[in-house]
RNA sequence: AGCGCAGGUCGCCCUAUCGCUGUCCCGGGAAAUCGGGAGAGAGGAAAGUCCGGACACCAUAGCACAACAUAGCGGGUAACGCCCGUCGUCCCGUCCCGAUCCCGAUAGCUAUCGGGACUAUCGGGACGGGGAAGGACCAGUGCAACAGAAAGCAAGUACAGUUCGGCUGUAGUGAAAUCGGUAAACUCUAUGUGGUGAAAUGUUAUGUAAACCAAGGCUUGAGGGUUGUGCGCCCGAUCUUGGAGGGUAAACAGAUUGAGGUUUUUGGUAACAAAAAUCCUAGAUAAAUGAUAGGGUCCCGAUUUCGAUCGGGAACAGAAUCCGGCUUACAGACCUGCUUUUUUU
RNA sequence: UGGCCUAUGGUGUAACUGGCAACACAUCUGGUUUUGGUCCAGAAGAGUCUAGGUUCGAGCCCUAGUAGGCCAA
């Protein structure tokens, strides 16, 4: 087994304002609680992946940071999922919830996602 | 030892696996970069953005007005609205004394003396523990509900005194009543502040990009130069309107070595300053500093054979140019000083 | 990162230079009507976002916070 695709660096995030305009205007949705994902297919050479979380659901930096965090984890341990697929996205994870959640249960609600995700 | 008050310090730890962002070293490669290793990686408030600076640009920064801030006195500081010391005032706290209260005695029907109680109220004093504000209503303007004769160019009740004068005192209303009160009312005095804000600013790369086309405007001055107004100064066609229209949301510097930290000595009541030695301690940018597992530490709840077991939880909170403060949030632990209570000597 | 504004009954707004917090709608009760609406009469509901301070007295003035909103790019 090859460790190396369990890497999140730089080249895999989405960070081009352009892209994440793109996906928000005219991207599909799938959603199952907390998270919901915004995807369009772009023509880069790797997955870009981005996360993010609502001021207006949690008040403070260190919340937010923390999902964040989580959501990040959790992609990087469950991006083989989405590799299988001949076409590349580019992808906004949200977190939707009001509330924090334990991060085993943020893994698998991403892991089922990612295989819907086409 | 416990409780309380004040001040200060710290603010979860260890191991393993998998990741993220810089730095350094080794190897491969022409280079982009790839592989491996070492070491570093949020706070006391990083927060609120309430003050003061550094730094950059705008006339190397000007004048007047306006506006804003501060306010005993002395010191500290790069500077401050911050800090230290000190003065008088007020409030809270602690202690003491006297009166009101109770008991007894003596004279006598109200006083004196002695003792008790320490709860409440009132008056006075001491301690210096804690807190608050601290220029000027003898410059001018304004304000004062209700009550009261009257709330400030005046008017004037009752009683008493009287040098017989609308002179003095007392009463009555009220927070305040005749050299009054009020400036966290306008204002005056003294002192200080030029504006903008790292998304400042500079360099590089790409691009035709302060670009291109049309009309207007021309040194007799349009327009602009980051201030609320006026003046002054500087630039001098860089302007205005319309049309068409490419691209980028880039890299580096600014930017992490600084009014820096630690220790010692000296000066000073202190804040702080000086000298010597020693240390290098985040630098991201759709924004790193994490996730999981196990163990420990602490707290809460339940059970309990009082040894422990089980379950839950880990305060407030996340750097964004950098410093000095202030304010606000905060589980718990430790240290120092003072008051008081109990035990022992 | 920097700057600015607002907060008053359930809702929307008033309150002059500091002096008994007012109005409309909504709510409740009664009347009118066969009933409902309309209409008429009446009632209740706040102590002004929070905590301090100045003052005889604070919605208004000062200080600190909380919540919400806006602007610059």
């Amino acid at each position: 087994m090859n460790l190396k695709t369990f890497t999140y660096p730089e080249e895999k995030k989405l960070k081009s304002r352009k892209l994440i305009k793109q996906v928000f205007e005219d991207g599909k949705t799938i959603k199952a609680f907390p998270l919901l994902i915004r995807y369009t297919e772009h023509e880069g050479e790797l997955h870009k992946v981005g996360v993010s979380v609502s001021k207006r659901n949690f008040k403070t930096a260190v919340d937010r940071n923390r999902i964040k965090r989580q959501l990040r984890e959790a992609y990087r341990l469950h991006q083989q999922e989405l590799t299988d697929s001949g076409s590349k996205f580019a992808v906004m994870l949200i977190y939707i919830g009001r509330k924090k959640m334990p991060t085993v249960k943020i893994q698998e609600t991403l892991s089922t996602l990612l295989k819907e995700l086409k």
